[in-house]
Order: structure tokens, then C-alpha cells, then sequence
RNA sequence: GGGCCAUUAGCUCAGGUGGUUAGAGCGCACCCCUGAUAAGGGUGAGGUCCCUGGUUCAAGUCCAGGAUGGCCCA
């Protein structure tokens, strides 16, 4: 059986945290419930001089009701011009922080939320220093998920009358509507930015100086045309992109080995190989050796350029009974022996390093080719260790062919016909006959080892469900060999934060090959190019170049597909109109994005260029930051940036992916407004939201989850209430009556005062160096352990029990409308709404309206006094020591309040001793008493113990006794005092209460 | 599979160049107060510094290998 027993402490407090939470009893209720448990308790008098104190009184709720109060906030804001336009009117030096534009695509997520609220924080803070700062956000518009979103929300016989004008039209009704929604979002966050002149990359100013970019980088010869393998579909005659691909189970392909003759092998391996085999001469060698290959596409055969090897594999040479040699990998030797139903013998083993430049006689065609050294994409899991390189049919072949200077054969037509660059083969079809002519014709030729069905993945057309292939296609480049020494340059300049981030980006500009600039869709920016009809010929010069980029400023990119080529050349052109036909492909989106410098930073006069900060995820630098550095630095030779910032991801509680099969996404939309379930998930608001932002090491991932939401809405509420205390206890003070030098204030006074410009100084840093997580510690322990726990503890006794006008409380409402004053501003990069809120509750008048014209403090770092800090840490230490001497009694249940308790003190520690000493001689009489600081009834330093105590404890710092409090409680002050006199209804006062009620009543 | 990064208390974070018993705030437990009250104060319990080796008189810190998680690439 449960016996009920006294519920105290915090178990209480979350008690009715719970009911509060879930509603399930009125407010009311919940008052009328505490009224009743107070009222059986056992009292001496009904009468309370509570009505004779100055308590606090403010409208700062201690509850923040953020759905309604944040939203009226940012109207306030918006109604009087202090958002973004505060820091744009500022006349200090420019701040330009540039947006990277999030995809104008699907809902917003944490990731969105982390990004955009940094850079709020680092926008404000810098308004708040007096940077003239002028967000304007972007979005990245362009792209194949748009496009295909759009193609997916038309029924299938609207798409077939789709023209590529109408697509394009469709795709930017749905950017604007996901602009739209997505700005919402962000602006609920409290970020400030140019709403109303965003840049979007579909924008016509925009498209214009993505044009600019683009001829700037031809002109100074860094775009070219050449050939690249994409995915094919011969079915749809067009290239299809990643997403359009589907991979059906059951896909069998005709595998083939195939045998290449040696024709020539370096002379250090072949006398490595006769030392080990003396009867192995060098004709025998060459007229019967072979590089074995597997293929699963037998109709690339033609396009053979090479073979190619893994360098880090083991090969070797076996002979079998008909004397003839194979080259293949080691580990696939018994397989192998099986496969071609061959008893092998090994004759040498070799690295496949050494393997280069082997030569040998092509499958096709009259000529010689050779091994080369491809990457780790070879593996000995299937085949022969030794991999067929076509580089107009495959990426990595490609991306080898590049290493080596290869050609980039291709051998099929848009149909899927083998051209005449296959020789005897052309004509046939690749999903038709051309495998089993190749594979007959190697038969022929003695060079088939072995032909088997294969089943692995392979990408089909999702449309026509067709298999595809890779087919080199004409493209157009931006020569990054061309540039890459000043982009290696440029990485030096810039300031990476983390500074890892500088060899990342390093690593990958350094190792990357030319970039594919050219897209075969129809939602982008146009390649300014026409082509000969009949012929090779381009058209494209700085006239063309000029000509479109004017007519895309006023018309927009459409009219590439509008408009006829006449109407689109420059005069000079338009007679031979006729001969020429515009250009399909459009930029790669990245190439959009990556102008943003031009089109946005070197566009608007509020801007600077190169910008001073870029802040964006982690993986940009593969990204954004990098095509920005490529197209910045191969037009101005400079990079966009001065600094780069990057954060990392947000992960669940448990450090991983949020994904909807694990059931651990956390919806910024959620955390403000609360979920359906409000007790699960409660409406936080955007602040905490910022705070969680703050809270935490962005240099890295983020993790985010209920628990952490819930730890952040206390501290949340921890600042707030600390701040309505500070409001409601300067309800009664003007500082223009009020104000002190600060020597003229109590030494505790002092302290605080020193401990605030300390606290600012290191908020300072922490926003000037990025590192938010330090603001947010800083500030916790600041409101926790410096106010809640000892200043505003001790005092109450001053602000309540005074005289309303008495220096010991107007002293300290000066120290608290200081703090409450500089707290709000130092907050307000972070909890904006918060601080504003506070701002408007000031109760005496200010000269700015929010917050945020206040600027950031400026104390006079005189304030700050070591001395004072000193002797004050002393004393806090001691007052650590005798707070437990008085746990130890209250465990005992010996005593409740502290204020029944006086405290003797046998200093044995020279350094307490003398701060206690230097508090007698230098402290205010009416506030720098140590016994008002412990919030006992009394206090002595002694130089022997007496008898009676509740408790004798001994430490470093001396001998520490507890007594019983002499004397009578006075009613109206709490303390015990000796002298008390008869106040109201057999109440008690002490002199200084009585004096202070009769003053009261004169 | 490769490159880069992370791992310190239940949570969020501190812990220059190796050097006492690894810290803070929150949370939690217990106690007090009822004049910050959907508050407030006090005390206390929480750590295999991811693991395994190595260097050193001495390792959370340096080195090597591994595990887990993340980003990028293949």
C-alpha cells in the first residue's frame, strides 16, 4: 500500500509541470490547490506585512507563450523598420555575409534551420556592432528535380504536348510556390534578410550575369567542347540523368572473355620472367601470349582503347597444354583454370604497378594498344583482374582515358547503331544483333575464351523501360587544368574555419578532372552557342556573348527557345541566320549557383565582392564553395571569399541519420508550433529553436532530439525568469534620478558590475571567433551560478524589505537595470525575440525603441577590478563551506530557513581571513555585511567557539559553527533579531522594519 | 572500398605546448522556502575520457591499429 506522503521538492515542481503541460486541470484549480495546502499549515498570525514590501511587479510573463508573442515581435519589428533594414542603414563598414541558395524544393528541415539561423546570429551580431549589413537570401531554382516534379504532377497525355517553354513555365510557377513557402518558414525563424529582393536563379538579371560568367570563362579559353559518356537511352534517343534510371532484377547481359594478343612487353619484366623461366625465349613469348579480359558489354569491343589494371593487385603469368600464355589476376587463377576448362600453370608473378605499358594487338582493328593502371574500381570478384577500357562507354574507362591522353571513341549513333568508327560492325544495333556479331567474329579470329549469361544490375529507361548504354556525347567543358594553379592560389587566401576545410577543398580541386558544365534538360540557363546546320561549326564570340546576355537582362533565358535564331543573333549575323540552329544543352545547376558572386555580390552596391563569409554544410565543399571558386577564379582570378565557415549535420539523439523509416526526423516546424501530441511534443518556439543552434559544436555533426529540446526549454525559461526578475524589480526606478558612479556603489555592487563587463567581454569573443556553444555556456552559468544563485539571492533583502527610495535598494536597482539592459542585448543575436520582449518591458523610458538600435555594450573596462574579484571569490568560497555546515543542520531537521541560523567563524585561512577583513574595512554597512551575503541572521568572526552550536564543522578555511538564531523572528524582514518590538496582530518587528513602516506611514 | 571528421558525466560543452584527486551548467536524488511561486535557495550522487596496443618517470592529451557514427567520393 502507497502511503501519501509529503511531496516537496522538485518531484512537486514536475508535478505540476506535467499537469500544466497536459491541461488536464485548469489554472485556477491548480491555485485553488496551493491555497489550501498552505492554508494547513499551522501559522502564528494570519496577518502578513507582505503589503509593505516592494515586490516585483512586471508584465514579462514568465512563460513565454511564443506561438502568439513571437509573431507580434516580428510584426513590431517589420511595422518600424528594425529588421534587416537596421543593418543596412548602419555606416559602418560593409558586412557581407553571402547566401548559399538552398534547393527551391520540398519542405524545410533542421538542416535548413541550422544553416539559416547561423548566419542570423552572425547578421545581428554584426548589425549590433555597427557593420552595415545587407542579407539578401537566395535560391537555387534550376535543375532536374524540379523538372521532374514537374513532369510527374502532369497527366501522361498533358505531357506529350508539353514544348519546352511550357515545361519551363510550369517549373517556375512551382519554384515561386516553394520560394514562397520556404521564406515563410525562414521568416517565422526570425531571420532577418531582403525579403522582398531575394536572388533566384531563374530571375532575368540573374540568368544574364550567369551568361557573363560563362562567355568571361570562354574568352579567356577556359570552356571547350568534347566528347563524355552519359547515360544513353536508345529507345528515347536522349541522355538520361541518374534519377531517371531504374534497375529491374532480372537483367542478363552476354559476358565474354576475350584473349588479346601481346605484341610487346618492357624488357625488365620479361628478363624478371626468363630468370624464372630459362626456356621461355622472347619469340616464344611474343607469339603466344595473351591479356585476358571480361566484358558484359561485347558491342564496346570496337571503342577499345586500352586495358586496364589495379596497380595494388597481384598478376600473373600461366601457360597452359598448348603452350600458350595468359595474363590474368592471381587470386581468380583456380577460377579461371575452371571457367576455360584449362590446367594452368603459373609462370610469374607481378604487381600490377609493373604492368604498364604492355602492349597488344587490338580485338578489331589494325592497331596496337596497352595496358595502363586504372584505380581501385578493379577488383578480382568477377572477370579477370584485367579490365576492357572503352572511354566513350564508360565512366571510369573515361575517366583513365583522360589520365592517359586516350581517345574517347564512340561507336554508336543516337539510335543505338553502330557508326562507321566500329568498322566491319556498322549498322548493327546494340540492343539487336551487334553482340552476336562481335562474339562471332572474335570466335573467328581465335579470341573468344569463354562466352556465359551474366545477371547483375543495369540501368533501364524509366519511361520506355528500356535498357540504356553509355555513349560519349558532345559536351561542353570548363577546362579546370586550365585554371588550377590560381585556384590552388586562391584556397591559400582564403580564412577556412575549420581549418580542415582548407585541405579538403584542396585535395578535391587538386585531383579533379575538367568540369562538365553541359546538361541535356530543358529547366536551366541555356549554353549561349548555335551550331552549322550540316556541319561542325560553332558560333560563339564576345559579340554572341554580349548580345545574349543584353537580351536575357530584358527578356529572360526563355526566349533562347521563344524567340527564332534571327531575332536571337547580333545584327552582323542576322543575314546568315539561315545556317545556323541554337544550341539544346543547359549549364549543370552548379554552374548557376556558382555565379552567385557575379550576379548577386558584384550586382548590389550593398554588397562587397569577394565577400567576407560563405557559411554552408560541410559537404559544399564539393559543392557550392568550389564551383564558386572555379568560375570566380577563372574569370577575376581571386577567390568570391575571404572567409569560409562550415557546419555539419544535424543527427538524431543518438548521433544518427534522421530518416523516416527510423522514425527520427525532428521537424523545425514541429518544434515551434508543437506536434499534434502537445505533451510529447510542445511548441517550443523559434528562440529555442536559435538556442539550439547556439547551444551546440556546429563545427561538427549536431545532434537533436526531445530530450535536447526539452534541456534547452529550461535553460530557455532559466534566462527568462531571470530576466523578469531583474524587470519586475526596477519597476519604481528611473535611471535618470538614480544613477551612480560606480565607486560610489557597494563593494558587492562593484563586483557585479566588473563581473557583467567580464561576462560581455567573453560573449564578445565567442560571437567574434563563431563560436556560438561558448555564448551559450557562458550565459547559462552567468544567469545560474553569478545571478539566480548569489547576487539576486542576497538581493531580495535590499529591493523588498527597504525603504522604497533607500540607497541599499536604489543602489542595486542601478546594478540591475545595467545587467537587465546589456543581458537583453548580448542575447539578442541568439534569443531575438526574447530580448526584445524584454526590451519592450523595460519600465522606464529608453531611448531606442528595440533593442537593436541599442548597439553592443561599451563598458569601461575600468570596471573590472581584480582586487575585487579576488576577495569576492574568497568569500565565496567560505560561503560555499558554511552553506553546507547549514544543509548538514537542515538534514537534521534542526532548521529550515537559513535566517534561523547565525553562523561563528574561526578563520584559519589567511586569505579568507583578510577578505574578510577588507569587507569590514571598505564595505557599505547596509549591504557589504557577510551575514546578509549567507542570508543568515547573524554573522561574527571569532576567535573562540562557544557552547550551544547545532553543528561544528572544520575545514581549509577555518572552524564554522552553527547556532540557533538569538532573538525573535520579525515578521516583516525574517530575520532574527534581539530588540523586536509589538507590530500588528501579535506580530514581532525589529527596529529597522518598524522604523522603515513607520517612515512608511508618515 | 578510398579521403576527411567525430567519440570526455544522462544532456550540452570546457579541458594551451603530456604533469596533483578530469571541470561547468543543466538534468537527476534529497532537503528547505512559500515575499521570483507554471518560481526560488541548499546539498549530494553521477566519468573504463570509444576500444586495444605502443612511446614516456608520467597519456583524456602523443603514435599505431581497430570499433561506432557522419560527410564526400567510388
Amino acid at each position: 500500500m502507497i502511503h501519501a506522503k509529503k511531496i516537496t521538492g522538485q518531484l512537486r515542481k514536475n508535478i505540476i509541470n506535467f499537469i500544466y503541460l497536459n491541461n488536464s486541470i485548469d489554472h485556477q484549480y491548480y491555485l485553488y490547490c496551493r491555497m489550501k495546502s498552505q492554508n494547513s499549515k499551522e501559522q502564528k498570525s494570519d496577518f502578513s506585512y507582505k503589503e509593505t514590501l516592494n515586490l516585483l511587479k512586471t508584465d514579462f510573463s514568465m512563460r513565454a507563450n511564443s506561438v502568439v508573442r513571437e509573431p507580434e515581435i516580428q510584426n513590431f519589428w517589420a511595422n518600424n523598420n528594425i529588421d534587416f533594414e537596421l543593418g543596412s542603414n548602419n555606416s559602418g563598414k560593409t558586412f557581407t555575409l553571402h547566401d548559399g541558395p538552398p534547393y527551391a524544393n520540398g519542405a524545410l528541415h533542421m538542416g535548413h534551420a541550422l544553416n539559416k539561423v547561423l548566419k542570423d546570429i552572425v547578421n545581428k551580431y554584426k548589425t549590433l556592432k555597427g557593420f552595415k549589413v545587407h542579407y539578401v537570401p537566395g535560391w537555387d531554382c534550376h535543375g532536374l528535380p524540379i523538372e521532374l516534379k514537374v513532369l510527374q504532377n502532369m497527366k501522361s497525355d498533358e505531357r506529350k504536348n508539353l514544348n519546352t517553354l511550357n515545361l519551363r513555365k510550369k517549373a517556375t510557377n512551382y519554384a515561386y510556390v516553394q520560394i514562397n513557402n520556404q521564406m515563410e518558414g525562414f521568416k517565422r525563424w526570425g531571420i532577418w534578410g531582403d525579403w522582398d529582393n531575394p536572388y533566384l536563379t531563374l530571375k532575368k538579371s540573374y540568368e544574364s550575369a550567369q551568361i557573363g560568367v560563362f562567355g568571361k570563362m570562354f574568352l579567356n579559353g577556359y570552356i571547350y567542347r568534347g566528347l563524355k559518356p552519359v547515360h544513353w537511352s536508345p529507345s528515347s534517343r536522349t541522355a538520361l540523368a541518374e534519377a531517371e534510371l531504374e534497375y529491374p532484377e532480372e537483367h542478363y547481359s552476354k559476358s565474354i572473355y576475350v584473349s588479346l594478343k601481346i605484341t610487346k612487353i618492357p624488357e625488365e619484366i620479361f628478363l624478371k620472367l626468363r630468370q624464372e623461366n630459362p626456356n621461355i625465349t622472347k619469340d616464344l613469348f611474343l607469339s603466344n601470349s595473351f591479356v585476358t579480359i571480361w566484358t558484359t558489354t561485347p558491342w564496346t569491343i570496337p571503342a577499345n582503347e586500352a586495358v586496364s589494371v589495379n596497380p595494388k593487385i597481384n598478376y600473373v603469368f600461366a601457360i597452359d597444354e598448348e603452350k600458350r600464355i595468359y595474363l590474368f589476376a592471381k587470386d581468380l587463377s583456380s577460377e579461371i583454370s575452371i571457367k576455360f576448362n584449362k590446367d594452368l600453370e603459373i609462370l610469374f608473378e607481378v604487381k600490377g604497378s609493373c604492368l604498364e605499358n604492355i602492349e597488344y594487338q587490338h580485338p578489331t582493328k589494325n592497331k596496337n594498344c596497352r595496358i595502363v593502371v586504372g584505380g581501385d574500381y578493379i577488383t578480382t570478384e568477377s572477370g579477370t583482374g584485367i579490365v576492357h577500357t572503352a572511354p566513350g562507354h564508360g565512366m571510369d574507362d573515361f575517366v583513365v582515358g583522360q589520365k592517359y591522353g586516350l581517345p574517347t571513341t564512340c561507336v554508336v549513333d543516337e539510335k543505338g547503331n553502330l557508326n562507321e568508327y566500329s568498322g566491319q560492325f556498322k549498322g548493327s544495333n546494340v540492343l539487336k544483333d551487334a553482340n552476336g556479331l562481335i562474339i562471332e567474329y572474335l570466335k573467328e579470329k581465335n579470341l573468344l575464351l569463354l562466352q556465359e549469361n551474366y545477371k547483375h544490375r543495369f540501368p533501364y529507361d524509366w519511361r520506355t523501360k528500356k535498357p540504356t548504354i553509355f555513349r560519349a556525347t558532345e559536351q561542353w567543358f570548363a577546362s579546370v587544368d586550365g585554371f588550377r594553379s590560381s585556384a590552388l592560389k586562391a584556397i591559400e587566401d582564403v580564412e577556412w574555419m575549420p581549418a580542415t576545410g582548407k585541405k579538403r577543398i584542396y585535395s578535391m580541386v587538386i585531383g579533379r578532372g575538367d568540369w562538365c558544365i553541359s546538361r541535356q534538360r530543358s529547366w536551366g540557363v541555356p549554353i549561349p552557342v548555335f551550331y552549322k546546320k550540316n556541319g561542325n561549326e560553332i558560333l560563339l564570340n564576345k559579340e554572341i556573348i554580349n548580345h545574349i546576355q543584353k537580351l536575357f537582362s530584358e527578356h529572360g533565358a526563355d526566349i533562347w527557345w521563344d524567340w527564332e535564331v534571327k531575332s536571337l543573333l547580333p545584327e552582323n549575323y542576322v543575314e546568315e541566320s539561315d545556317l545556323w540552329e541554337k544550341g539544346k544543352d543547359t549549364m549543370d545547376v552548379w554552374f548557376d549557383s556558382g555565379s552567385s558572386w557575379a550576379a548577386v555580390c558584384e550586382q548590389r552596391s550593398e554588397l562587397s565582392y569577394p565577400a567576407d563569409l560563405y557559411l554552408e554544410g560541410s559537404d559544399q565543399h564539393r559543392g557550392w564553395f568550389q564551383s564558386s571558386l572555379l568560375t570566380s577564379v577563372a574569370v577575376n582570378n581571386k577567390p568570391p571569399y575571404k572567409k569560409v565557415l562550415t557546419h555539419g549535420f544535424a543527427l538524431d539523439e543518438n548521433g544518427r541519420k534522421m530518416s523516416k523509416s527510423l522514425g527520427n526526423v525532428v521537424d523545425p516546424n514541429i518544434i515551434i508550433n508543437g506536434g499534434n501530441n502537445k505533451k510529447t511534443e510542445p511548441a517550443y518556439g523559434a528562440d529555442v529553436l536559435r538556442l539550439w543552434v547556439s547551444s551546440v559544436d556546429y563545427s561538427v555533426d549536431v545532434p537533436i532530439g526531445s530530450n535536447i529540446l526539452k534541456q534547452l526549454s529550461d535553460v530557455y525559461r532559466k534566462v527568462r525568469n531571470t530576466a523578469r526578475y531583474l524587470l519586475g524589480n526596477i519597476h519604481d526606478f528611473d535611471p535618470n534620478i538614480n544613477s551612480f558612479e560606480i565607486d560610489q556603489l557597494p563593494l558587492l555592487d562593484q563586483w557585479m558590475l566588473g563581473r557583467l563587463v567580464e561576462v560581455t567581454n567573453q560573449i564578445s569573443t565567442a560571437y567574434e571567433s563563431y563560436e556560438f556553444s561558448k555564448f551559450f555556456q557562458i550565459l547559462q552559468s552567468f544567469c545560474v551560478a553569478d545571478l539566480s544563485n548569489f547576487y539576486l539571492d542576497i538581493a531580495k533583502d535590499r529591493l523588498y524589505v527597504s525603504a522604497k527610495s533607500q540607497f541599499r535598494r536604489r543602489s542595486c536597482q542601478f546594478v540591475l537595470s545595467k545587467i537587465v539592459e546589456n543581458l537583453a542585448v548580448f542575447i539578442s543575436p541568439v534569443l531575438c525575440h526574447m530580448a526584445e520582449d524584454i526590451w519592450q518591458n523595460i519600465p522606464y523610458s529608453t531611448k531606442e525603441k528595440s533593442v537593436f538600435q541599442r548597439g553592443w555594450p561599451n563598458f569601461p573596462q575600468s570596471w573590472k577590478s581584480q582586487s575585487l574579484n579576488m576577495n569576492i571569490s574568497n568569500l565565496r568560497n567560505l560561503r560555499v563551506e558554511i552553506n553546507k555546515a547549514i544543509e548538514g543542520c537542515r538534514n537534521k531537521q534542526l532548521i529550515g530557513a537559513a535566517l534561523e541560523t547565525e553562523v561563528n567563524f574561526l578563520p584559519e585561512d589567511k586569505l579568507v581571513n583578510d577578505s574578510l577583513t577588507w569587507l569590514e574595512k571598505f564595505g557599505n554597512k547596509d549591504v557589504d555585511l557577510f551575514s546578509e551575503w549567507l542570508i543568515v541572521s547573524n554573522f561574527k568572526v571569532v576567535s573562540t567557539l562557544v557552547g550551544n552550536s547545532l553543528i561544528v564543522d572544520e575545514n581549509q578555511l577555518g572552524k564554522i559553527q552553527i547556532l540557533k538564531a538569538n532573538g525573535q523572528k520579525c515578521d516583516r524582514c525574517w530575520h532574527y533579531q534581539k530588540e523586536t518590538v509589538s507590530g500588528i496582530q501579535n506580530t514581532k518587528l525589529c527596529k529597522r522594519c518598524s522604523n522603515i513602516i513607520n517612515l512608511k506611514i508618515s
